[in-house]
DNA sequence: CTCGTTATCGTGTGATTGACGATAAGGCCA
DNA sequence: TGGCCTTATCGTCAATCACACGATAACGAG
């Protein structure tokens, strides 16, 4: 046994890879679930679209680096909702040597254009059906599959459809949200109904809006519970 | 703006950090849910109990790098559930300098006995509720409980307790694994029910067993699915 | 043959779901 | 002002599902 698979001995320096953080950021837009995709100006991949992310700093922690780089990217920071999606690292995933890179799910309101970053000539919000995934860059094809997976997934049993709404939200908003999200149609009666019923989800603020027309709605905010208890089902 | 934190640029070497993949390794002995650790017989943290788990190799894949370490610990491979759980990389948690850590969770029938490793004196199976959060080296302990998370809620809504058994096992087997897992008793009688009408989570061999002693049981093999519907819920 | 053990099938009650009707409460426009 | 469109919210009904538990089946031990 040499000294290189020793496990848990200090290790060379050819042992250590470059470390980045990679963001699968979606937001709803006119109704339909959106990504946020920059055009990469520099190579690999130079002119190809890319997730935003960038390399994690020596004295960062992953989540910070996850949380400068949103900032970096889209100017939010605060009240998005940010998880550990997965960590990617096959030998030859980056063409420039290897490189392992955590992917953070992200979600977030409507608020903030894009702001194109230092290595990005542009950042823009696209619709996930609009997206080729052929032409993206790396292995970010499979990371926005899995981030699908997992957001459409985290709404059937957790309240973080909410975290694509503003802080205070109708029922309505709410059902656009896992509309846009599952790209099927529900039921506002039985919608209403569930989520209302559903312990800690909304809490009511008391205030109404009419800002959509019809009647007034009731405004609520996001509960206190983290997991949803009977869950939201699809289909 | 510096170079360094161009993001997407290749990063200078000291940029570069050790990258390591942890196994959460779950088996059921004894009606009771086990976890693997071993004892660590070199600095940092030497003589305390430790996650198995090691370097990553220059050509080798993340999940080839679990694959290794669990086989080097258990000489288990196949047949073993794994899959990734999160990435831990606190700039602070190992002391001989920056090391991102990829836990891996495993679970495994309780088939073989462990094997002490290079780096480790003993390996050993230990209950959950014996384990000694205090005393585990580096960030273990959260790594751990974030493993036992994800294993009691992937009982839920994934058919992954078959993965505790022997391949041919029988529903009381299964349940025993429920039973284990989740700490909580459950009726033998509407479990059957509802893992036998679950469609595609169990097949059933034709063959019977009558090792336990009463009434000869159908022994069955792992399904085709992938996802439960409707879950096996707790409480 | 009886008893203890485990497996498996049924059954009844109460809760939940999904489809959908009914009503409430606003704005718009003649 | 009153019709009409829109959206919100409540109610109803049948089908389904959950859980607690009774009943029966099929073995081994004594």
């Amino acid at each position: 046994m040499t000294p290189m698979n020793r496990a848990k001995a200090t290790p060379p320096t050819n042992l250590r890879y470059a470390v980045a953080v990679d963001l699968v950021v979606f937001t709803i837009r006119d109704r339909r679930l959106c990504l946020l995709l920059v055009e990469r100006d520099i190579p690999p991949f130079q002119g190809a679209w890319a997730l935003p992310g960038g390399f994690v700093l020596p004295d960062e922690d992953l989540r910070e680096a996850a949380y400068r780089e949103l900032a970096e990217e889209t100017g939010l920071g605060s009240g998005v909702h940010l998880e550990q999606l997965a960590t990617y690292g096959a030998p030859t995933r980056d063409p420039r040597g290897r490189t392992i890179s955590i992917a953070w799910l992200a979600l977030s309101p409507d608020a903030a254009e894009p702001v194109a970053g230092s290595d990005a000539s542009r950042a823009q919000w696209w619709p996930v059906d609009h997206i080729d995934s052929a032409t993206l860059a790396f292995d970010h094809a499979r990371i926005i599959t899995d981030g699908l997976e997992r957001a459409r997934a985290k709404l059937e049993y957790s309240p973080l459809g909410a975290a694509f709404c503003p802080p205070e939200f109708t029922v309505a908003q709410l059902r656009a949200v896992y509309e846009a999200v599952w790209g099927q149609h529900l039921d506002p009666r039985n919608f209403h109904r569930k989520v209302t019923k559903s312990p800690g989800f909304l809490t009511p603020t008391g205030a109404m809006t009419n800002a959509d027309g019809g009647r007034p709605a009731q405004l609520y905010r996001r509960g206190v519970i983290d997991v949803l208890n009977p869950p939201i089902t699809r289909s």
